[in-house]
DNA sequence: CGAAGTTTTGAGGACCTTCAAAAGTTGTGG
DNA sequence: CCACAACTTTTGAAGGTCCTCAAAACTTCG
């Protein structure tokens, strides 16, 4: 473990704080090898197809999962802020199915999917702590699909800040209600499934309600309550509240 | 195990073919204990905000998981055929953010979830098994979140039937190209993110340019090709070929 | 300071929705 | 086993959301 790591050492403080680690399992967290690696912006980290060894962790930064079809178009199917393991799945998984990419300068650590297999195989308390992870990110997917197929374009959109704002205070990056928020309206429109254009005057139409307020690429949100009612959010999806614990014995 | 519970015997040997079971994980598995509940058609499993104490595997029939709007509007997120389990991720996720209803008459296979949490931890080759199974369940999530995104309807609906096809496929139950799906139009539409008229119009333009046929409730892909091209599908997300092996030495 | 990228504006049109009602199918009780 | 009710599929027409194409204004960065 590198001392740069410090969004790492608190991921495995998160993950204790939904279920207590046996013994010597937090011992081995923290010792698995780390590969630190630096991205600029717009850089792959995993291309679609492509059979990945390692998994990857964001340390600082902003990275996206996406799709691109046949005819070019892309879909973002999920955003990774400092703090979240971003394919776990790939662990055990042999093909990426979707390929992950930088929006900013980014601090990536790399690490062994033999490791993360090893560790979850010889501590319960790991791999169910993994499989949780797992399961958040199913039910953020979830949530994606009711979003764009069951939410209008400004329903959508609120929705969508909503989650950001939500998961950057989860992780202390909101100051005053602001957050820094470093994604184009052309990713913006990628995710939310809708044209550039589209996405542009939602993001007017918001601001003129006084529901947000933004100055360069910072986000407000001026009116919660609005903008819950609006989206019809419920941070449920996000399980703030960790897994249920072990059975008895375990 | 119930002599009757001729599905979750085959589920087993399905996990198995993706990685072998290690000691006696196997019998542990066909020990548990499970309860036999019948439902009928359109009842609700699991109501949305519940917490359930147990994991249900589909033996006959088909269920979906759906989410309810504030306005009413609703979104299935995913369908489950005979030999699925519908929600591993309930054993770890406290609150249910989704609700699960049958289709048609349907077995289900109840199981507690300190039953799945003990057997996972005492058999990490079991534990591996359902956390691969969970990140094919992502996958899937994400696939539809690419789809109700990013292709329009006649797109849309191709894939959805392409996605049903390959996994009544993968069950036997696909007899000379044609398979039966229980499921309106109404339901589709749900799944789709579209309303039910436009549903029926893409259905008759599918008809209407030969590429499925139907009778009653039963669909046939009549020109694969045409229909492979139309919907951009690929089933690498279905990741049939299971997942990567544990490493040496676990 | 210039180049590249991002946001904004305008106008026309396609896709999908909404509302309403008819036709067809399935299931059930008398 | 038929008759009726309930549900499902189909049709029509008008309208709104979102897209496409094109270009201008604004920002960011080397």
């Amino acid at each position: 473990m590198s001392e740069a790591a410090t969004a790492f050492a608190n991921y495995i403080a998160k993950l204790e704080r939904r279920g207590a680690f046996a013994g010597e399992a937090r011992a081995a967290l923290l010792g698995v090898p780390v590969r630190i690696r630096h991205f600029g912006a717009y850089q792959d980290i995993v291309r679609e197809g492509e059979r990945p060894q390692e998994s990857c962790f964001v340390e600082s930064g902003l990275v996206s999962r996406y799709r691109t079809l046949p005819n070019g178009s892309r879909q973002i199917v999920s955003f990774h802020l400092p703090g979240d393991m971003v394919d776990l799945q790939s662990a055990l998984v042999i093909v990426a199915d979707h390929g992950i990419r930088t929006h900013v300068p980014t601090v990536i650590l790399m690490i062994a999917h033999d490791d993360i297999l090893r560790i979850a195989a010889e501590h319960p308390s790991v791999g169910r702590a993994f499989w949780f992870d797992t399961l958040v990110d199913a039910a953020i997917f979830r949530e994606w699909t009711v979003n764009v197929g069951r939410r209008n374009t400004r329903e959508r959109t609120a929705h969508l800040l909503l989650e950001f704002n939500a998961r950057f205070a989860a992780i202390g990056m909101v100051r005053d209600g602001w957050f820094d928020l470093p994604v184009t309206q052309n990713d913006l429109a990628d995710a939310l499934g809708i044209t550039p254009v589209h996405m542009n005057r939602t993001m007017q139409w918001l601001r003129g309600e006084r529901l947000i307020r933004t100055h360069s690429r910072a986000v407000l949100i001026e009116d919660m309550a609005g903008m819950v009612a609006l989206a019809g959010f419920d941070p449920v999806y996000l399980h703030p509240e960790g897994p249920r614990s072990a059975p008895d014995g375990v």
